[in-house]
RNA sequence: GGAGGAAUACCCAAGUCCGGCUGAAGGGAUCGGUCUUGAAAACCGACAGGCGGGUUAAACCGCGCGGGGGUUCGAAUCCCUCUUCCUCCGCCA
């Protein structure tokens, strides 16, 4: 959420650097005008409640020195009615400018380029080079299939598309990606390790961004105002909703595997293929609380420590800055990084990682304190995947795929798959 | 799912029956001071944070006793409702 006194006190510049994302944010002059009632209202009805407190204080000392009340009470009859009418509408006019602040995405970062749509995208650094295979490379969606390790099939059975069902080794390929990411960024890159709920509550989807504009994207569950998490991003983040951190406890550094679950609404006829895109996926994301003048560096580490694992797997990535067109609803600024795809002959997709700064701070209000007697700050938060578990298996099984359609496992996963390829 | 009990400031806790000098006692912790070579102890002092309005900044004003609503001139206290926690029963990985 942007704060509202930005909003006030630098209108048009505000509506200018959002309107880099692309679109109309014309509407937020409706702010400056829905704000000046609000404070007409406020000093009423502050006035009034100041009179009466007054009063009722004098009720209460007359009362003990037997005095007559009558003639105090007769004057303060009627303002409780007044004071609700304007109570009323003074939540009508905070409720309208909290909506519109709740559907109105983040200022980009002044320093990224400002482009239309992913065309403007830049790319900051790659590594390693995509493999020239001596044969004709299979996609993985035929070779899992060859293999028998992923069943779609039998998932749409079960379920439906966009689903998957692992088995054998590729369940295991699954379960060692994740124990080896998870490894690597507690034990060396110093994170904490969570284990969330996979399913929160309307508050923590609004508190990340989610929610109010993009309940379509979200699995809802009936009988409840509960949702199944697209990422670990909500849980995690919301951990320290409502709270003040000490500036000792700062920076924060999370990791956290989880299920993720998306409608994919408006996806239709995008990655039908394989396990590129699907409604429920498996992913470690790495998430910060840090003080506001460290985010951006604390961004670079973010990126860097999920290049990482891909460095370490030996897979071909570049690291792709968004421009103002594509970054997300609550992302200041963004890096994805992408991997090498031999299927799609392109790099596509496997972690963004975003400084938020206070914009999700400030919706799930988390603070920190300088020093114990300083005012309270809102936290810059940020996170990002390290890395997608779905789309690294896939990166892996087309990059290290032999000839004979047996896959080679990356050296640095073999003590966790207890082999060294996965064949018939 | 059924039956009870509870939620008060950083922590513990009084007050709630019977509404008004409780804009929240008391204790602990913390911070500052006296004493001491230093520390401990003892003693003295400070100590609700937050949000909103207001101000150049203050002063000042409004809201805060789990959340929301109601009754009243006035609510921690009465009424309704929701949430969370505890105990017992049932079910259960």
């Amino acid at each position: 959420m942007l704060d509202i006194k930005r909003v006030r006190e630098n209108l048009l510049e505000t509506i200018q650097s959002l309107e880099t994302r692309g679109g109309d944010f014309s509407y937020l002059h409706k702010i400056e005008e829905l704000d000046a009632k609000r404070k007409d209202i406020i000093i009423e009805v502050e006035e009034l409640k100041s009179k009466r407190n007054e009063s009722s204080k004098l009720i209460g000392q007359y009362k003990r020195e037997k005095k007559d009340t009558t003639e105090l009470m007769e004057q303060m009859n009627g303002v409780g009615e007044r004071v609700k009418v304007l109570d009323e509408q003074l939540r009508a006019f905070d409720e309208e400018i909290k909506s519109i602040l709740l559907g109105t995405p983040n200022v980009p970062c002044g320093t990224i380029t400002i482009g239309k749509d992913e065309n403007d995208n830049k790319e900051i650094r790659k590594d390693g080079t995509p493999p020239a295979f001596d044969f004709d490379p299979k996609a993985h969606w035929d070779l899992v299939t060859d293999l028998d390790i992923i069943d779609f099939e039998r998932a749409a059975k079960i379920t439906g598309s966009r689903f998957a069902v692992y088995k054998g080794l590729g369940a295991r390929l699954e379960r060692a990606l994740i124990s080896f990411m998870l490894d690597l960024h507690t034990i060396e890159h110093g994170y904490t390790e969570i284990l969330p709920p996979v399913i929160v509550n309307r508050q923590s989807m609004t508190g990340t961004g989610q929610l109010p504009k993009f309940e379509d994207d979200a699995f809802k569950l009936e009988n409840s105002d509960y949702f199944l998490i697209p990422t670990a991003e909500v849980p995690v983040t919301n951990l320290h909703g409502n709270e003040i951190l000490n500036n000792e406890q700062l920076p924060i550094k999370y990791t956290a595997y989880s299920p993720c679950f998306r409608a994919e609404a408006g996806s239709a006829g995008r990655d039908t293929r394989g396990i590129i895109r699907q409604h429920q996926f498996n992913k470690v994301e790495l998430v910060k609380f840090v003080r506001p003048e460290e985010s951006y560096a604390e961004l670079e580490a973010l990126t860097a420590n999920a290049e990482k694992v891909l460095q370490l797997l030996k897979l071909p990535y570049r690291v792709i800055e968004l421009c103002t067109g594509d970054i997300g609803f609550s992302a200041a600024k963004t890096y994805d990084i992408e991997v090498w795809l031999p299927s799609y002959n392109a790099y596509k997709e496997i972690s963004s990682c975003s400084n938020f700064e206070d914009f999700q701070a400030r919706r799930a209000n988390i603070k920190f304190k300088r020093d114990p007697k300083a005012k309270a700050e809102f936290v810059h938060t940020l996170n990002g995947s390290g890395l997608a578990i779905g789309r690294t298996v896939a990166a892996i099984i087309e990059n290290y795929q032999q000839e004979e359609g047996s896959i080679e496992i990356p050296e640095v996963l073999r003590p966790f798959m207890h082999a060294d390829v996965i064949k018939k």
